[in-house]
DNA sequence: CGTTTGCTTGACAGCATTCAACGTTGGTGG
DNA sequence: CCACCAACGTTGAATGCTGTCAAGCAAACG
């Protein structure tokens, strides 16, 4: 874990589209530039913060990728999430001012630190700022609702077709191709996420692969038949 | 549907302690009276808004009880929360504006309109009630996490053992009883809400009531064993 | 009082899990 | 350079949990 003194400025960053600063106006970035503290760089499973932990900032992730994870007290855990450039980290700390979940990074990333008192405000002041942070918590809770229709009534393949069509659209945003992509997760972290065992996820790939849906190597991913994977989503009440 | 003039006053309401005012001063209280607007009251089954519907208002519940439910284009749905006096309806607007699931009374039922513009306005001047809120939101994060634990990792009877607990928690934090209870949804529902079909609910509340965790004549429910309940969370790891 | 809606229970089927074996990949050190 | 090892991924066979289908019962409602 290692701590960058140098400053990032939201208003010189590539994903100031992607982020939290969405629609803000020149002058307000620059007074979110202030409110961002220290970059951060975090090589692949190193951990960014821990159940527990006491809650001081959100984080932006910047470049990599990253997990989150809850445990039960039985040591059996769920992915929650996986985020990518420009999604913020530490929402679920807000609440008791303790983090509720483990965020670990996939692959050797950075993060933008926010503290979060500054951001609460900044954003007393900045109202398209308040605005835009309120959505990202928002956009978040629809999210996770998305996540309980999935595994609370979907079947294996139409889970993991959501999957990768979510991927895919998340990285096809982020200026990536939207039919080729590299998993940086492994088959039981994507079956933990989707309530599957990892036998099934791999089972499942294969079978799309068969299907002509998809070409499998490995981690790497080809989509060879969109429409084909989202049919699948419709397919069989369960 | 009805809507009535009479405007609420948080601050002598009885729940302003399990409410979005929680921990507020007298002083700002009074002002969060002026951003509550009427008081709307719905029969059992009304909806309070649908999914798609413009988002203008949260609703707080002020007496009764409601879910909430997504749906998938084919039909599909799922219940993704129980919502009960206290608690806030309307978050998922924020993101887009619009709603993205729909809220029904499962019983007659009350709420109090909060106007989102007012309750930002209002949020820019008085920090408390803007921290209150933020902790209001990532509580909700945080809670579907858990039910994306409950729902990707335990078994269905588990599932219906976290169920019980949470209710009768929430509902012994107001007051009533914590080992009897009447269930205002139905056998479907609650299947909706944990990913099993009504049928399963029904086998694990009789098998419950065999084991004699429970006393159950349709929806009156009496929790005989509580710590019983308790074991099941952390049985087999699925 | 009859109809509708919700609940219970049984038998059976199917999908995902479990258990096990084997293959692949990437990193480490001889 | 290659052997080895550990982590990851694939595949098969068998088990079991939950879903499906069906029938009957209970409660609520008009």
């Amino acid at each position: 874990m290692k701590l960058e003194a140098m400053k990032v400025a939201c208003s010189s960053c590539s994903l100031r589209e992607l982020c939290l600063p969405v629609g803000l106006s020149d002058s307000d970035l620059e007074r979110i530039d202030q409110m961002v503290g220290s970059r951060r760089t975090l090589k692949r499973a190193e951990v960014l913060f821990r159940a527990g932990d006491r809650f001081e900032s959100l984080f932006a992730v910047r470049t990599g990728f990253f997990k989150t994870r809850v445990s039960a007290e039985d040591g059996r855990d769920q992915v929650t999430g996986f985020q990518m450039a420009g999604e913020l980290l530490g929402l679920d700390g807000i609440s008791t001012e303790r983090h509720s979940c483990d965020a670990v990074a996939l692959e050797d990333s950075q993060v933008c630190q926010i503290p979060y008192s500054r951001l609460e405000e900044l954003s007393r002041e900045v109202s398209d700022l308040q605005h835009q942070f309120h959505r990202v918590m928002s956009r978040e809770i629809v999210r996770d609702h998305g996540v309980m229709l999935l595994l609370g009534s979907m079947r294996a393949e139409a889970r993991l077709s959501a999957f990768l069509l979510n991927l895919t659209q998340r990285l096809q945003a982020r200026g990536f191709s939207g039919s080729s992509l590299v998993l940086r997760m492994t088959r039981e972290e994507i079956g933990s996420y989707l309530g599957l065992k990892l036998e099934t996820v791999s089972r499942a790939f294969s079978h799309f692969q068969d299907d002509g849906l998809l070409e499998v190597k490995q981690r790497d991913i080809r989509v060879l038949d969109e429409s084909g994977l989202r049919r699948l989503l419709n397919e069989t009440p369960c």
